[in-house]
DNA sequence: CTGAAAGCGCTTACAG
DNA sequence: CTGAAAGCGCTTACAG
């Protein structure tokens, strides 16, 4: 293996001519004589030669890469599985559009007002936020201009980009297969803490509570927990009424199975005395006995349409701002039966 | 907020000085007045002014970046929970030191001779390698000559940093507690894939087997499977024998648990027919029923001590490669009880 | 078709 | 204590 060169003067130095020629011969850029550009290209492979980027993206103002902003930790979003196959479609896109992936230190929660390191240091062309970022740490984040994009989550009235899946759709068809199975008194369980995919949910649960007249007394939204044990207590209440659910949709698969694990562990029998659904078709599901229902979101297409968005968007940074709400679909399992009431 | 500067020239002008000397008060060097530097910082807090990475970097020539390495693959790696830990870690104490993270595209299996994109382009000053590379890959990306280090896992005979955990001993401390309650047959499982941690630990058995004077017919290692189901049947053939094992000791709490819930749903009793053991501690172990019992290894210090190593070696890069296998502990939950037999 | 020169934003030795 | 100048590696208008 030759020597490594890493500057493009050595490369026009061997191949005998302007280092202007190089760049052009590597960029496919004005018109070079095949003869030059050939040795070129042979010269350059043969050192093992990239144009370094510094210099290149200090020229050109730019850093063909996009910096990943996560919501609460860095840590939270690693272990969630669901992002996992988001971010592995995301790098795979923008890896192909030749960007690189930054990870961010920046705990939005410890400097009200600073924005990522990264960002400050022009280190990035874009932004992706994964999580449920507050409101005000989206619209400032937006506020300082770089091309952003939120991804999974949004929040409404911000002029950002967005794509996330259509959950009101998801809980509606979700409603409209068990009241199919004689399912007339459902219950929708979500966390408290403000996320707009569990508005969205529970938005399109209620819609179809109303659609098919479901009574709304015993068809209800609970929204006043922040970990499953409180909301099986809540749940358990609810159960010990005279006319107690036939079902629940939980706000995400974690939820469900964790729910689906606490009713089986107080003698319930899942689907024969109470049928549960939950949301995101996680790898999960089908661990759970009986294996859990769930609303199927396409991580690999949500990963792959933020990546496509947020390069538009830095090629096209004054363009209208998008979202997306990508399709989903209800995978019915073990977990769900007819009512039995 | 007065409009965003990010150019030194203009601070330099607002502040009536030469950019050397801005530069200069920036990055604490030289002598200034308290007056100017004062005034230049004051400037420069307003106007939300860093200077350009790209600039710097160049002229510096560094990148504060440091780039990740994933093998099989990046989604391999994100949907692991071990290494979730792991990462938030090693980011926490980069970042803290001043670098970022850049995530490679790279496949190594597409292109046996390249290398990530990143490093051709000199975008970073040194590579962590997560996951168990092959061989080949550790040896070529470390001829490169860009500082590196595996984290979690090695290869023996090539001149790299790395830092694992002990897995050696922690197979043999399992032992030790297994043979304290009258286990004599215990069966080491791991799979048949490359794996220096799958070996360490299985060094650490067979050597435990030995001090124990252990059957050693009996108390063998298994590892010729490549999936869990494959690893239940051999499994099952050894548990019909005369003399079956009475404790299993699994390369990790995966596979742990999912030979758990094979042997449950064949209506073996755990612990009571036979003690399991994983190893890496998740949090997988307490939702698993019983507990699962592990081998701790603590993925936090993991990560720190990784960051740390990687930075050492960026500002030292000629000396001694370092090798560091972290002490694990043992933590025996309700998989495991005395020997029945 | 090719090359000399400017300049991206910065840091650093050096002169004063 | 301060500033003018060089130069990191590249791309790009421009001249020839």
């Amino acid at each position: 293996m030759p020597k490594r060169i890493t500057s493009i003067k050595e490369i026009a130095k061997l191949a005998g001519c302007s280092i202007a020629t190089v760049s052009n011969t590597l960029n496919n850029k004005g018109r070079i004589s095949k003869e030059v550009r050939d040795n070129v290209l042979q010269i350059c492979q043969k050192h093992g030669y990239s144009p370094n980027s510094a210099g290149r993206n200090l020229r050109r103002q730019q850093n063909e890469t996009i910096g990943l902003l996560f919501y609460p930790s860095c840590g939270a979003i690693f272990r969630n599985i669901f992002y996992a196959e988001v971010m592995e479609a995301l790098e795979a896109e923008t890896s192909d559009k030749g960007y690189d992936l930054l990870l961010s230190g920046f705990d939005s929660s410890g400097s009200q007002n600073s924005m990522p390191r990264f960002v400050q240091q022009g280190k990035v062309d874009g932004i992706v936020m994964l999580g449920r970022f507050p409101r005000a740490d989206v619209k400032r984040i937006n506020g300082y201009g770089v091309p952003l994009l939120q991804l999974d989550n949004f929040r409404s009235q911000i002029k950002v980009d967005y794509v996330t899946s259509d959950g009101f759709n998801g809980s509606k068809q979700v409603v409209d297969e068990l009241v199919k199975r004689g399912h007339r008194r459902i219950v929708f369980m979500a966390y408290s803490h403000e996320d707009t995919n569990a508005d969205q949910r529970e938005s399109g649960f209620l819609a179809a509570v109303e659609a098919h007249q479901l009574p709304k007394t015993l068809s209800t939204s609970i929204r006043d927990f922040e970990d499953y044990q409180t909301a099986y207590t809540r749940l358990k209440k609810l159960l010990q009424s005279k006319r107690p659910p036939t079902a629940i949709v939980a706000v995400n698969d974690t939820l469900a199975i964790e729910l689906q694990q606490c009713l089986q562990q107080d003698g319930y029998s899942i689907p024969d005395d109470i049928s549960i659904v939950g949301f995101d078709d996680d790898d999960i599901c089908l661990k759970a006995t009986p294996h859990m229902s769930s609303v199927r979101v396409d991580k690999k297409l949500l990963g792959k349409t933020g990546a496509q968005m947020i390069i538009d968007r830095i090629s096209n940074p004054q363009s209208n701002t998008k979202s997306v709400h990508l399709p989903v679909e209800v995978v019915l399992r073990d977990s769900v039966s007819e009512a039995t009431s």
